[in-house]
DNA sequence: GTGAAAGCGCTAACAG
DNA sequence: CTGTTAGCGCTTTCAC
């Protein structure tokens, strides 16, 4: 391992174009007000001594980073069971890179993490964060809320939808109002599936449904209710299964729906990985797909989608996408709060539902 | 969004506690050499104000960070088929946080981003870093080690066994032979694999590769070839199969290989998704695993292979450790280098090599 | 053991 | 348009 070197500063610079700091420090940061020739001159020996800026000399004076902290909460669930998060972390990071900003991650287990996060966003060592909190009930984006650092969302958290008693918890009461977040329209997409599989003639239309500890799990379960409820009939509690978004717990919830419900004919899954387990359960029993049980999906992972036999219909959602326009989220609400420093910050903060749309494959 | 605001100074808690800036710098740097009624009346005030220390400054004297870049290449390729990098990300995030040291992810798709990461860690941002660079011939870990970062590898790469010429490429020749790498026993893993193959009495012993621009596909390769060799005829080209880690990969490896080889009664695949393709294909062909067919994967990813039917044997391999081994190497380097500053840099400047077991399942 | 003072490298007024 | 100057908040000799 090789030791780092020091590296010229702004005084070598300016030394070596015979001008002073300002004029480089000027030309480094874009150079505006500074006629051509000096310009030049400063440039070239930017270039000679290879001189990179102090980021943090830099971050004392202007109190800015042009760093973002990422908090993924709880990896041991999700995070490793699908691609889900790595395709979000691709699209920030995209984002990000574009506008040179770096990217901290912070990932947590449990509450004594918890306080280490919050000391971290509190002490000031990034301009924004970026959290996915999964749970309900979860204390992180309280906490993050009162570390006072802007944030955006990843999913609905649990208590954006007004559900909060005002002033509860918390002494910022209020403050809850203001939430960013980035979601996809997971009830809309539910919806459309069930819509689908109504359309296609079922009329015994189930629902496993994910973690029901997550909002885009009660999300679309509440868009298998809408749908179904229109249906005469239709609406059969022995019809809902709890799951949590694996596939053996696709495999268990199917199994357990099979056993009360012998004549279902069509089955939402909560997500590609569940439909994944009850398609090798209904396979096991002997059901065709579709003709006998029709099956859709969601989230459109398409190393599982195209790889299930039959290849499966799902509803798709632009993952990286969503993780691309947090970060852009942030960073536009953060150039704002530069520009109008003391301006009521309640501008550009609002959720953002990004469309699902049906990819229709041979299961469906 | 809510607004930062103002964070209390040194200044601040010294007034408060009625002592000088330097003293409270020590009380929050350890506390050694103030007494302890001082010490205590500091860290009231430190709590009552709830101060933080702006990392910017301090890093701005120490010129520390006490923050890793971990920077991942490519990140189309892999990192997304399965939970590899997410696991290991989690192994170095603990070991980091352990250390109060932050995580500062790199994400790199092509040339343009290297120029990118290359003038981020020569701009010293970071302390040191982490490398994962897949693919043979990638310019990326040669870039990073002329920025001159304490850097650890993820995996061998390509020029570390001594197969590089000697001061070829780049201006810094013999500084490549201090390369600080971890991996898995790819070559030994695949060796148990393959014997055990023998073992259970195979003869017709095949292999499907991963993408052979990566190291640890050439090593399994290697490890497969050294075992097969002391069988008379059983080293047979047309056995090994190229593939790419992938389930559609394995699939379409393993019917070119029922093409080929008809009597093949063994498949040592690449990694455990590979295998997940493989199996496919032989049930689709009639062939019963393991009766007919026996298939060992690697990687040993529970989800899978505990998933897959039947039961996959495989090759383990501790993934989230070789994360937490990369950081402990790097912050023990960098540590020691602190330490004595000029000395030669050579002392824990060498590879490890995690052990792999052999897992048994029903597949072999 | 504690305080005073000198910067770390940079930006941002303010003069000129 | 360019240079001078005064810090940003912290650590770290060096006196006391």
């Amino acid at each position: 391992m090789t030791e780092a070197v020091s590296r010229p500063t702004l005084e070598a610079v300016a030394a070596r174009a015979g001008v002073s700091r300002a004029t480089v420090s000027r030309v480094v940061n874009g150079g505006d007000g500074v006629r051509e020739p000096l310009a030049e001159r400063v440039r070239r020996a930017v270039e000679e001594l290879g001189y990179v800026p102090n980021q943090a000399a830099r971050s004392l004076v202007t109190r800015r980073h042009d760093a973002v902290a990422v908090v993924i909460a709880e990896p041991e669930s999700r995070v490793f069971a699908d691609p889900f998060f790595a395709l979000q972390l691709r699209g920030i990071s995209k984002e990000l890179t574009a506008h040179d900003n770096q990217l901290v991650l912070l990932l947590t287990e449990g509450r004594a993490d918890h306080a280490r996060v919050a000391r971290y966003l509190a002490g000031g060592h990034v301009d924004g964060a970026l959290v996915f909190s999964l749970h309900l009930d979860d204390p992180l984006p309280g906490l993050i809320q009162d570390a006072g650092v802007p944030t955006v969302f990843g999913g609905r958290p649990d208590w954006g939808e007004g559900t909060r008693v005002p002033g509860s918890g918390r002494g910022r009461a209020g403050a809850d109002q203001d939430v960013v977040y980035v979601d996809c329209d997971n009830r809309g997409g539910a919806r459309v599936a069930v819509r689908h599989l109504l359309d296609l003639g079922r009329r015994r239309v189930a629902h496993i449904t994910g973690a029901l500890d997550q909002t885009s799990a009660v999300d679309r379960l509440d868009g298998y209710r809408d749908v179904v409820a229109e249906v005469p009939g239709g609406c059969d509690p022995r019809l809902v299964v709890e799951s949590d978004f694996t596939p053996s717990g696709g495999e268990r919830a199917m199994r357990e729906l099979l056993a009360r419900c012998p004549d279902v004919d069509a089955v939402f899954a909560a997500n590609d990985l569940t439909a994944l387990g009850a398609l090798r359960v209904l396979r096991e029993s002997g059901r065709r797909v579709p003709e006998d049980v029709a099956v859709v999906g969601f989230d459109d992972m398409v190393p599982v989608t195209e790889q299930t036999d039959p290849p499966l219909t799902t509803v798709r959602q632009d993952i990286e996408e969503m993780g691309r326009l947090m970060a852009r989220l942030l960073l536009q609400g953060l150039a704002d709060g530069r520009h109008r420093e003391g301006a009521p910050a309640g501008t550009a903060a609002a959720p953002v539902i990004l469309p699902t749309t049906l990819i229709r494959r041979a299961s469906a």
